[in-house]
DNA sequence: TCTATTGGTTGGAGCGCTCTAATGCTGTAG
DNA sequence: CTACAGCATTAGAGCGCTCCAACCAATAGA
């Protein structure tokens, strides 16, 4: 189970260890006689680089860190898959390493990944405190995704939630609604800025905005939802704080004996996997998450390559996806 | 952004670079005096170990690979979750990479996590040859999750597929359908084994199977069900590939006016977070995730610490959760 | 008093690689 | 025939750490 060394490799072709160094580097002055040597012996004795040794070596690392807060949400893997591309693309590869939503975990899973001294690190909407941030980009390039942050030395991607919701209550207004309560995501990420916009949109089309206090789960959707019909303040339409909540919300809806959309609309945010089902066909918001990858990536590279020093934040515009849960108000029944 | 190394704590702290070592690895033979010297220092300096320099050193790792073929399946995310408890249980980290269900990617992935030389490699559900595993298993240890495979020199963990569609199957019987169709998953990951159980099941019943060819999308159970409406040949329940393929023949059902569970009953498999959405609700095969991965990582542990050079094969019991997609047939029409 | 013993401490080799500077070699010009 | 490029190749130091054997008191036993 012991692996065979580049003096292995050397050995066997008959060459330097320094030699096959360059060979593995790619190295252009290598002749081919020798290059070809080396690669079959590296062949035969089923060699491959060690890239721990390489890198303390080198004082260099090709790998970019990804610290993914909460691995059950499909949102993260579409920005992992942006990241991974980009990083792809320039020769670097990606270790994920998961904090489950607990600081305490996600503090461990931050040092874990440091002490692989990577060339970058992206967090996926963390949950630490922003001065172990700060801290952790003494060292290593950061970058924040779904975060938002006032470190100075950390770049980051977001949506803007404000936007996202705007558009959602844009549409709505189009429809014909002029009551329509917003489902507030409470403490959890990006919540503030999707209020506001949703506060911000309803005072510019000169409508009341109503908050309903809910999280981002369906079981507190159906729960607002409920309390809604019971003290009978139901508007017409609803925007949830995300997909999950905007499901729960739907369901309550159904089982109070109301039709979606024909009695109530309701728009979600994110555009989760789970709203493009067909049985679902939710009407929502949809982040760029991909592009909040790729740019997510680029931030890092462009730090490693020491490009930049100034932080970078990036606000990508959101779009609305229209489906089968947003109609005109009082429609056929 | 150059880190500190243990010579610079040794320095600051008046010792010997040894005596570093021996007290960041927590040795007792070390007086309390120099401890707290040597903690002192490191901390002034902001010192962490390099896990790197450590590991090449030590010629061992305390960090065991995964490989997810697809991270956007909240599936893995819950195995992840086992094996992280049981590895951080024991000190070690876990570093996951992703392989996006295609061969050649998977392969690269791989070869990342080995660059690493981790004690351990689960690899989640892989579409990867057998040979490539086999290589891989020669230079560590390696479990194979949700794949089988007759490779001798690795440890595998799945769910028993078959007992968990007689499950579902006599679930249904006992209900007092007759008729009872299987939406199959193709060439899917564990297709085989559920189509067998199906058939199995049915014919132990005394029961005609009827397999229809389908795979593990939403999309595609919607097509098969319009395949039997315009066939006429719909049975009053439906056991489908995944929950997945379900939700796409309720809805497919529903559209066509039938209603579930009153009309046609459908069970699922795999208890998906989406199953236990309020609004889908759907009556599922679990298989216990979470115990996936803590098994997976035991037995990587099991093979690191060397108690154990013969490969084990757990096969888990799957397990019913009724919802609300079944009924007796025919039933409040 | 001298030798063991013990517990704390240290120097140095070496893990697998990269990188710099030096080496040998061929070919061309003076 | 010497000089000097220019190129392919290599020796050797060193990355940050662990581990072993050696070391050095200080105490115990004879």
């Amino acid at each position: 189970m012991t692996r065979p060394t580049m003096e292995d490799v050397a050995l066997r072709a008959g060459v330097s260890r320094a030699l096959v160094s360059l060979v593995m580097r790619g190295s252009p002055k290598v002749s081919d006689l020798r290059r070809t040597a080396v690669l079959k012996a590296a062949e035969e004795l089923g060699y491959s680089p060690h890239a721990m040794a390489r890198s303390l070596a080198s004082r260099t690392s090709t790998v970019l860190g990804v610290m993914v807060s909460d691995l059950h949400n499909a949102f993260f893997a579409e920005v992992v898959d942006g990241i991974d591309a980009v990083a792809r693309e320039q020769g670097f590869d990606i270790i994920i390493n998961t904090g489950g939503r607990s600081p305490t975990r996600e503090r461990r899973a931050l040092d874990s990944l440091l002490s692989f001294r990577p060339a970058g690190v992206a967090l996926l909407s963390p949950v630490v405190p922003a001065n172990a941030i700060s801290k952790a980009a003494e060292q290593v390039p950061i970058v924040l995704v779904a975060r938002s942050s006032r470190v100075s030395n950390v770049d980051t991607v977001n949506d803007d939630g404000e936007q996202g919701c705007g558009l959602a209550i844009d549409h709505l207004v189009s429809l014909g609604h002029t009551r329509i309560a917003h489902l507030d995501g409470g403490e959890g990420t990006q919540a503030g800025p999707r209020r506001r916009g949703y506060i911000a949109a309803m005072t510019r089309h000169g409508l009341t905005p109503q908050v309903v206090s809910s999280e981002y789960t369906d079981v507190a959707g159906a729960r607002a939802i409920r309390g809604l019909i019971s003290s009978d303040s139901l508007p017409t339409a609803i925007l949830a704080c995300n997909d999950f909540n905007a499901v729960g919300a739907i369901s309550a809806l159904e089982d109070a004996g109301l039709r979606v959309p024909s009695d109530v609309s309701v728009v979600g945010y994110d555009n989760t996997s789970l709203a493009a089902l067909r049985h679902v066909s939710l009407t929502t918001i949809d982040q760029p998450r991909n592009e909040f990858g790729r740019l997510a990536a680029e931030a890092l590279l462009q730090r490693v390559r020491g490009e930049r020093t100034e932080p970078v934040r990036h606000l990508l515009h959101p779009s609305l996806v229209v489906r089968n849960t947003t109609a005109p108000p009082g429609g056929d029944r």
